[in-house]
DNA sequence: CAGTGGTCTAGACCACGCT
DNA sequence: GCGTGGTCTAGACCACTGT
């Protein structure tokens, strides 16, 4: 057969990968909407079927669109993003309209934010104890390396250790692996999955056993989902996954710490303050 | 010929994934190593080259191989990260072993992180204005809705708004396009791209202006790159970005927005420090 | 049932990096 | 020139979703 030559020099299917994007952005296909079927683009393109796969793989990795099995392909929909402020980490149990916590900024306005590529907002979405759903599993475990270097103590320390899987309203919407050292919460209430999920978090936990939090520092970085990450937290293609290693401290030594907090990228964002000297 | 065992139902491709996963996280394939060409591929997975180039594909996507052309595929090697910490803003022109901010964290050990998927480091790499090229552009436009909004000024207010490359011993670390309002700084030297890069970077540039930054709001988002952003900072398939929303305040006025620096996912971490009323 | 996308094959030509 | 991955075609069968 004849391969036909590709006029602008530019892959064929990167020109109709091109021509979708332009139409996502432009409007002319809205989040939500279907895109065209492979039938219709190979006939509007004139190409076969493997170029116009080629094409949607690459708007699907790219995070612009969604596939759905025996149904179609559908311009990804912006979905309300949690913001993770601070105030999480306050002392009162939060209510849904609580005023900001002490060390909070000068109470700026919630900003309208963009996501680098078209239509967006933010929710400014507070989730009640109450609303959540909560996966567990506990387990005694002797420190690995790097956990031990978070709490600064001997890897081999034994550490209670807890995988959380949170919902709200049905949607997952976080991974957690949070540890104690075993000596501090072994025989309280602290240790007993069926206090979960336990009003006030870990640091009101903390506070049950008369320790009290000062400070929490947060490691975030950003990658890819595994596959196992993508199928329970239901990351569709071209999503990527925040990760917060966590410390909490009280004064000077280390009483929690979750090495690897999970969300998807594509369902919050982390609100900092930094005073400046 | 190594023999697959056939998990029934899963897909080919996936099969070999699979298998390319495993040696990669067994360490057979060490990051940086060659993964075996298509055509040994083909022959070891009796698989045609369509179903092989899916695998690679599904890898690529995943953030775990990378493909160079007319070379091969080989396993991501894993970057130092550059850790981002509040210390970046302290008053203070940064030296290479400048001890910790007032407002820091009570010094943390420097953990060694996890990537979630095997081998790791970090490292604590500050990097020096001298060592920063800059390409830069200045200009002056009206805010737009959510920068505005971000300013609390109305849209429309005329803004300088500068936009940013840098570069660090050669490698793209991040794209930044930062505004202040036009009437604070129209005609001093802050306004003029030939002082960039400017010792001190914002914080210093406005404290000559005689403004005194007391704090900084960040807004951290993730996301995959657009095709425009993985070409300038070289991002390969399967690295999103993070990016930063930002705010300068001095006192309650916002006097600086950067909206949207954007950061590769694999050469960042961000260290943050909240303080627990 | 018809329409959608998912998987797989076999073959072809091309652009690139290296030796 | 050889080996690598990149692009493209044409056809086939399948699983899933809707009516």
């Amino acid at each position: 057969m004849i391969v036909v030559p590709t006029p602008a020099g530019r892959p064929r299917y990167h020109q109709v990968a091109d021509e979708l994007r332009r139409r996502i952005r432009a409007g002319a296909l809205p989040p939500g909407a279907p895109l065209p079927s492979e039938s219709s683009l190979m006939q509007e393109f004139t190409a076969s079927r493997g170029t116009v796969r080629q094409s949607v793989a690459l708007l699907r990795s790219e995070g612009h669109v969604i596939t759905e099995k025996g149904r179609g392909t559908y311009v990804r929909p912006v979905l309300p993003k949690r913001r993770l402020g601070a105030d999480r980490y306050a002392s009162a149990p939060s209510t849904p309209s609580t005023p900001p916590s002490p060390s909070a900024p000068p109470s700026p306005s919630a900003p309208s934010t963009r996501d680098g590529r078209g239509t967006s907002f933010t929710l400014d979405q507070r989730i009640e104890w109450s609303a959540y759903q909560l996966d567990r599993s506990f387990d005694e475990v002797p420190a690995d390396e790097a956990t031990a270097d978070l709490f600064g103590v001997e890897p081999g320390t034994p550490l209670l250790r807890r995988h959380f899987v949170f919902r709200a309203h049905g949607v997952p919407q976080q991974l957690s692996t949070s540890s104690y050292v075993l000596d501090t919460v072994r025989d309280t209430p602290v240790a007993d999955p069926a206090n979960e999920p336990w009003p006030g978090g870990n640091i009101a936990q903390l506070r049950s056993l008369g320790i009290r939090v000062t400070g929490v520092r947060e490691l975030v970085r950003s990658r890819m989902p595994t596959a196992d990450e993508a199928a329970t937290l239901h990351i569709p293609a071209g999503v990527p996954v925040v990760t917060i290693t966590r410390q909490m401290f009280a004064g000077d030594r280390v009483v929690e710490v979750a090495n690897d907090i999970v969300i998807p990228g594509d369902r919050v964002e982390l609100d900092y303050w930094i005073a400046v000297a």
